[in-house]
DNA sequence: GGCTAAATCTCGTGC
DNA sequence: GCACGAGGTTTAGCC
């Protein structure tokens, strides 16, 4: 990694280094006391304080404090960005053309800027998505202490997409949705609107609506019993270790099918 | 601010100097080649690559790609960052403990680590809210509009809480669900429950669903049609100067006010 | 601490 | 390019 650091230069200075830095698309890391302002989707100011920008290669734009998971300003990816001195400040514009948005730094003082090549070709592998959880329980139902037949994934319907669709031991149809964090009203709702729809566009009365998750708000819990839904608890470190084994024959067999393309040929 | 660069020391001097920096919550950056693994309420794992890693004065930790606005992996707090040299690596690990969550860093190589004394106490003013756009439009419901005496704001009914509600001129309830950005489905789903909800807790049929919001789209519209709900545009332009003028007008009021302190204490 | 909903949400995916 | 939904969402507000 090559990496260059500035310290002590006049604003002015600083702004050449920074504009051929981000022009060359080189990470950079300044170190800054400076007020910001927003203005875009919504507004915001932001008084004189200490933080550090950090403009990415691809010109994501990041103003951090020195508290704090989430920047206080920022630019997912920005159009334009650009350095000026004006009246005894650096002025750095970070503009993005859809939507329109402009942050506007105004820096009184630059204590550190660092300019890094900077490389990372490695790949991220996620896992225990809600994808990986719905895929499992298609291939394996009963997981859910259930007896189903799974005949859709991610089944079309008026308002959605419906996770899991299929038929039980007595011929019900089963609209399945699956969350794989606490589930909330939110989620009862989802589920049953989907309900209502495939009752309608089916004309049967007959369809069971369950929602899976590892766990359920209280109230939550008490509206879905009162719609006539149901709800079954998920164990996640079970699906885990499932899901581990799996990888393990997986890459032994190095098999590459994709189970939802599968179920949407049918 | 006080800076302090460190280059080309050994990984067990770069443990020491991390060590005290996090110990005594300073802010520190890191410019390392590195893999990462999660484990909490999701796993991942990403292979090596040069990174960027901030660990803020209150432990918030994040490691950033070269690219992209998002952190690959982070910690919004740590309880314990630890710092150890195993078998010729940095070894980094942020633990959170609710949930229980791990991040370990695997540094072969540390390019610049960068210790700050940083602070910032200036204030975020953040507008355009939706808070802000509610409250406007229940001292002023005629902006969408509408002959409406509005009684309640944030009002709680079973599945959630009503933005606004109140009573039209022909004495009908109006419930309004509020959005800032284009709305969809799920707004339009929003409305639908807390409609249902007041319909049925006070045993009428004349309530009305009001969903306003500066767009909504096509589905949302017809979905929204269909369940005999109403829309009504924003014009987030109209609002946006008459909150500029309010704001103008009560910071005229407040600098009067404390002139007026002033004048008393004289 | 649980719950509810917003967010300059961002990001991926499908059409 | 829009729409829709997930996210290790995070964050704020309220009880």
């Amino acid at each position: 990694m090559n990496v260059r650091v500035y310290q002590g230069l006049s604003l002015g200075e600083y702004r050449e280094v920074l504009e051929k830095a981000v022009r060359e698309h080189k990470l950079v890391l300044v170190l800054t006391t400076c007020s910001v302002d927003y203005e875009g989707r919504g507004a915001s100011t932001l008084g004189e304080g200490e933080r550090v920008i950090i403009i990415k290669r691809d010109w994501a734009f990041l103003i951090h404090r020195p508290n704090g998971y989430s920047p206080v300003n920022w630019q997912p990816q920005s159009s334009v960005i650009d350095f000026e001195v004006e009246g005894g400040l650096l002025v750095i514009k970070a503009v993005r053309s859809r939507p329109r948005e402009i942050v506007t730094v105004r820096a009184s003082d630059v204590s550190l800027v660092v300019v890094a090549d900077m490389s990372d070709k490695a790949e991220f592998v996620e896992y225990v998505s809600e994808h990986e959880i719905r895929d499992l329980i298609a291939r394996n139902p009963s997981i859910i202490g259930e007896e189903l037949k799974i005949t859709s994934i991610e089944k079309p319907v008026e308002p959605g997409f419906v996770d899991l669709y299929g038929i039980d031991s007595n011929n019900r149809i089963v609209v399945i949705e699956l969350k794989r964090v606490t589930a909330t009203k939110e989620a009862v709702n989802q589920l049953h609107r989907y309900v209502v729809a495939v009752k309608k566009s089916l004309g049967r009365r007959d369809v069971r609506g369950i929602l899976v998750a590892p766990s359920i708000t209280k109230s939550a819990l008490e509206y879905l019993e009162r719609l006539g839904l149901e709800y079954k608890q998920l164990n996640l470190k079970q699906l885990r270790r499932i899901l581990e084994e799996e990888k393990k024959t997986k890459s032994e067999k190095k098999s590459g099918a994709n189970l939802l393309e599968f179920f949407r040929k049918r």
